[in-house]
DNA sequence: CCTCCACCTGTCCATCGGTCCAATAGGCAC
DNA sequence: GTGCCTATTGGACCGATGGACAGGTGGAGG
């Protein structure tokens, strides 16, 4: 149903274990060399090319679902192919059930990682829970419900575009939204709004 | 096919909604009051009851896959239903369509988390990787002293404007050094790159 | 009823930010 | 010398951003 497009260096050595699971994919060398990239909802990215980070960035910048294929995976690129933007990461040598699973977790709209990486993550948010940082909800505590969601979101790095897309929202309302936190909290732009919130660790103090 | 469970204080409001995605669903005040809560291969358990997390715990170490449900969506809330063992968490008055992708979605072996969620999940977590000291260093030994200072003097939240005055270089320099630090390091923008560096950051110098 | 507020949207516009096309120049290694 | 890295700058391009101005709705409360 879906076009599956596959992204790698020596497509050759995994290509049928790949057609068993999606009959009609397209195989290519680089995400730049198909102009209707778009036109695929699911695009696999083998992490043996040399930029295959840029690679996942570039393709799903074009609104593609993204999955990473490791012919070694490790936890370490795991991560880095979710940064790029992947919404799956896997070994490059699954079986095609697992492929189809896959595909069908991230279609809708749900980020797929192995077991380890899962628990991996779990366990490293609630050890970022336990660490008892507390939220600095006083800043927060100025702003509006909707406010606050646009200001969460953009300082995890969403972009206007993203933030409107995921609250269902115009560009212009995030904006709006935007002004008014900037003047509720004396900044000037999206990077002082983050530091100001300071999600990480470092806490800016100011007023009060 | 699947058989769901929904758990919450007032599931009236919201049953419409999520009979329409499964219309022979089961509603129950409270995950122990059903024995048979194994059979479910899908619970939703809503956050508005008091003790929600404790709800999520016991749901999940019956095998079942949960997903938490909220009327306020946050993302520490979203954080905690995954530490207790949530699969997915998502807003209680999502459309049928979505609550159908989600089940499908955590039912292929994947998490669901809305974007921002996602995103704050995986830079925590890489976050907490580079705490380990030899990544994070050698992020910043990758960039040449030039850059270093650039870089830093950004994430502090100084435009290139500003950055250029206090180098005494060029806008266009102060420009050209960024493109590299950003490729070098694998963000897009100011903003991602005060995120990766944010919790590295210890002393800000930029030579004056 | 009327007002205040939160929320949402539009158009216009100045600027900023990031990237692509370059080029020049010093330092250092082989 | 020749090559490589670093630092610097120019210009042009275009998307992203933030502000100004001007509205729309609906709900809560006087």
């Amino acid at each position: 149903m879906s076009r599956q497009v596959f992204i790698g260096h020596r497509p050759d050595s995994m290509a049928a274990r790949w057609r068993a699971a999606f009959p009609d994919l397209v195989l290519a060398e680089r995400a730049d060399s198909l102009d209707d990239l778009s036109d695929a909802d699911s695009v696999w990215i083998v992490t043996d090319l040399p930029d295959w980070k840029a690679q996942i960035e570039t393709a799903s910048a074009t609104g593609a679902t993204v999955v990473g294929l490791s012919l070694n995976p490790n936890q370490e690129e795991g991560l880095q192919a979710l940064e790029a933007g992947a919404r799956g990461y896997l070994h490059a040598l699954a079986t095609a059930e697992v492929l189809q699973q896959v595909v069908t977790a991230v279609r809708s709209g749900g980020l797929w990682v192995g077991p380890e990486l899962l628990r991996l993550v779990v366990r490293t948010v609630s050890a970022r829970l336990s660490d008892g940082r507390p939220p600095n909800s006083s800043l927060l505590d100025s702003l509006t419900p909707r406010e606050r969601q646009v200001a969460m979101a953009v300082v995890t790095g969403a972009s206007n575009k993203e933030v409107a897309r995921s609250l269902d929202i115009t560009e212009r309302t995030v904006k709006a939204h935007l002004g008014v936190v900037f003047e509720k909290l004396g900044v000037r732009d999206r990077l002082q709004l983050a530091l100001r919130l300071g999600n990480t660790q470092t806490e800016v103090e100011t007023t009060q």
